[in-house]
DNA sequence: GTTCAAATTTAGCCATGCCTAAATCAAAAT
DNA sequence: ATTTTGATTTAGGCATGGCTAAATTTGAAC
């Protein structure tokens, strides 16, 4: 149930639109028959997590992401307890505080937060939600999309990809490097060169999908 | 699955006794016929993790002692972890735990472990089994069987009981304490006083259940 | 040895969340 | 405006682990 909510928080993103049933059920690798009868029991609820309309998709109601949002505070809390005090890599986090999310109670979170001060941002980039906030969704962009030229910063990664992440480190693209994209090569790969250093690397679309950006901090 | 096992463990003792039926549903918290259900479920797997004749209960086999005992090192590891780090009360470390034992990985394990310096004992006396150990049980006895006048030490006291253990900590009965039981009122209570100190504690023997004593340490 | 009570098991049901296959709806193309 | 096709929902099953009520077995008391 809860993975429903996460899902839907974030395949809606900011503009909070319908999320159909097709794609949750990609999302969650479930069959698209057992996500409509998941949406109609969350619809059923009382009070009701998410507004569904058949044929038509769903979205979160107020308290369906008053619940996604605190998933997501347990999901990033716990991955940067794993990272900074059990060690973790930074591509083993995510399965394990997938799993572990669902479970920790409210005393736990706080005294995850209290240990590890109050943090805002996980291993990844991720801006770690409030208590009982909202949340928010910061206006970063896939790099792959960034225009060539313009300076721009790692604001995130996508954390579900292990693969992925080992490969982001290796090449040191981490939240926060500073990099340009020099040129692009639009069926296949990417031309960019982290500031301050000569070199300049080649990214797979397949490994740029995985990186966010912002533009230039000051 | 886990929590029959963990109760099977508990309940057959070092002898390892065959279990009834009804002393899992009582233990559990479910009713016989389900507690049926389960033990038959488990008997058939491959390979079986309970050896189960019926109408004369079940007992451990090896895989599912095993198990078990994975279960005890994750629950006691995490009791510990969350007194230590996340600065829980020990009445508090239970429940958590409880919940907790069931989803943390290997991995989970073993860096908890690390952090806290491979421990031997959890916040409430209790001995944390080696990984891939068998664990053992310890000829602790409950203070309420203790003959009056022989010295004894708090080896652990019962986890299960969170107004239990605040009390026990009121009283600064904690493992390791030493003491002598004065007087035993069999029905109702027993007088026990902590060695080097002058006055006397009157347990019911509800609370007196929850402690286990060892000999006088040398 | 029979009877009776308590313990235990069987039978059949509920909810959760997944599945496949079949039906239906909606929207795009004619 | 109708057809077609792809998206979506319905219908009916499966496994898990509970439940109640009704058998059945065991073992203790006569």
């Amino acid at each position: 149930m809860d993975d429903y909510l996460k899902a839907l928080l974030e395949l809606s993103g900011p503009a909070e639109a319908r999320v159909t049933s097709n794609a949750l059920a990609e999302r969650l690798g479930v069959r698209a028959a057992s996500v409509t009868g998941m949406l109609q029991k969350l619809a059923s609820q009382r009070p009701p997590l998410v507004l569904y309309e058949k044929h038509r998709g769903a979205r979160l109601s107020l308290a369906g992401k008053r619940r996604a949002w605190e998933i997501v505070r347990h999901h990033r809390l716990l991955e940067l307890f794993l990272h900074d005090v059990l060690q973790y890599s930074w591509d083993e986090v995510h399965e394990e505080a997938e799993r572990l999310e669902h479970f920790i109670s409210e005393r736990f979170e706080d005294r995850l937060a209290a240990i590890l001060g109050d943090p805002q941002i996980d291993p990844h980039g991720h801006a770690i939600p409030q208590k009982y906030g909202a949340g928010s969704f910061s206006p970063e962009v896939p790099l792959l999309k960034w225009p060539p030229g313009v300076p721009a910063t790692i604001s995130s990664v996508e954390d579900r990809d292990p693969a992925a992440l080992r490969e982001l480190e290796r090449l040191q693209l981490l939240p926060r490097v500073a990099l340009v994209v020099e040129r692009k090569n639009p069926q296949a790969s990417l031309l960019v060169r982290i500031a301050g250093r000569p070199e300049h690397l080649r990214l797979s679309n397949e490994l740029a999908g995985h990186v966010l950006v912002v533009a230039q901090q000051s």
